[in-house]
DNA sequence: GATTGAAGATACGGCAGCGTAGCTTAAACT
DNA sequence: AGTTTAAGCTACGCTGCCGTATCTTCAATC
């Protein structure tokens, strides 16, 4: 929150300048909001001219698009050993990570205003949300059903959304992430019962 | 969206003057979005004067928290017959149509920029989750559950979130609410099963 | 070390929303 | 009918952001 840099006497050219843009402006749309979002609000932030802005973007909302295009999609999970419920957990811990970056905040703002902005909308799920798997469960899921563990006719669309469903439900509700004691009841309470495994049955009675 | 009556020649007074500025500011919020919300857009749109809204209120947010206010909270679901799948999407079809009205857009603005504007935010779920039931389907669970149909433990707040938060993903991914197909599946997918109710298992099978 | 190009600073007219003031006029009340 | 009250207009100076132009200055390149 002290960003506020000084002309700081060097003057920054090429990635290192993009790169301060880049979180100028994710920080700028955390704080104001999309609509409220402007050329003038981010270049102060970032501690350049409105010049250098125009120079490359014609509007506030292009250069959060780029700011979102270049941040990396992340590896996935791989699930590892031979735990299904404790890969559930790590998937959606994976989710609950990412909903504490700066650019999740970014992205949240962003799907709300989606009508009034539906390029980036499209540009998030787009560049974002579908490379980095989106559906986190979904993963281990298939991982599960491929060994033989649980049903594939189980793993529906319906099915692969309900941990992530439950986890943003959780977070509008409360405004906080969930911690790993909430997860489990998650995974324990909703995801488990819709594969067939309990709640009232224990895993190893899954698969006879 | 031809509301741009002219003056009208008729002076509106009271409470026929307050419902116009309310709906306009709801269709306002729902168009311009929550950060762009301005006095003069509102009166524009319910075709009076600024100067009327100051007399009143001495922000847009408190107009809008006023037309939020005077939404008369419905009442809930009956949980009708014998049919506790029937119910269950029932259940779920209410909040639909909920979020098909205008001031479920607005409601959707105001959680997206709950950050910038805490007191709409409380205010919000105070007067209009919270009275509305806020949980749909808890009610129909809670029901089954006094008649001995379903195990009561199983009634968790993460359980009773479930079709709720499908519900809410769905609308998030794909910017349309769910048809009773899509409800149905969410039901029988996700809900029914985490209340021990199969999906390879029969319902009657539920309390032998 | 000279050249080139982009970064940085400053200034501009234009527009939109702000909040207030002063006034006219229609509607409600007595 | 006369009075009171609020709705409806218009206009004001102020501020923030717009997009552009101009000029200087630093940094990379040759």
């Amino acid at each position: 929150m002290t960003e506020h840099e000084r002309p700081a006497r060097t003057r920054r050219r090429g990635e290192e300048l993009l790169t301060a843009i880049r979180a100028a402006v994710l920080a700028e749309v955390a704080e104001t909001g999309l609509g409220r979002l402007t050329m003038e609000g981010i270049a102060k932030r970032a501690g350049t001219a409105k010049t250098s802005l125009y120079r490359r973007w014609s509007s506030p909302q292009e250069v959060l698009l780029d700011a979102i295009h270049a941040e990396h999609p992340q590896e996935t999970v791989s699930p590892g050993s031979d735990d299904l419920r404790g890969d559930l957990i790590r998937a959606l811990r994976q989710l609950v990570d990412w909903m504490r970056s700066p650019s999740a905040e970014a992205a949240g703002s962003i799907v709300a205003e989606r009508v009034r902005h539906p390029e980036l909308a499209r540009a998030l799920y787009e560049r974002v949300f579908e490379p980095r798997g989106g559906r986190f469960t979904l993963t281990v899921l298939r991982h599960y059903a491929e060994q033989g563990r649980i049903d594939p006719r189980l793993i529906t669309p319906v099915v692969a959304d309900i941990g992530e469903a439950l986890v943003f439900k959780y977070a509008m509700d409360t405004h906080q992430v969930p911690d790993d004691a909430k997860l489990a009841e998650i995974v324990d309470q909703a995801v488990l019962p819709a594969v067939g495994i309990g709640p009232d049955r224990p895993e190893s009675a899954a698969k006879p």
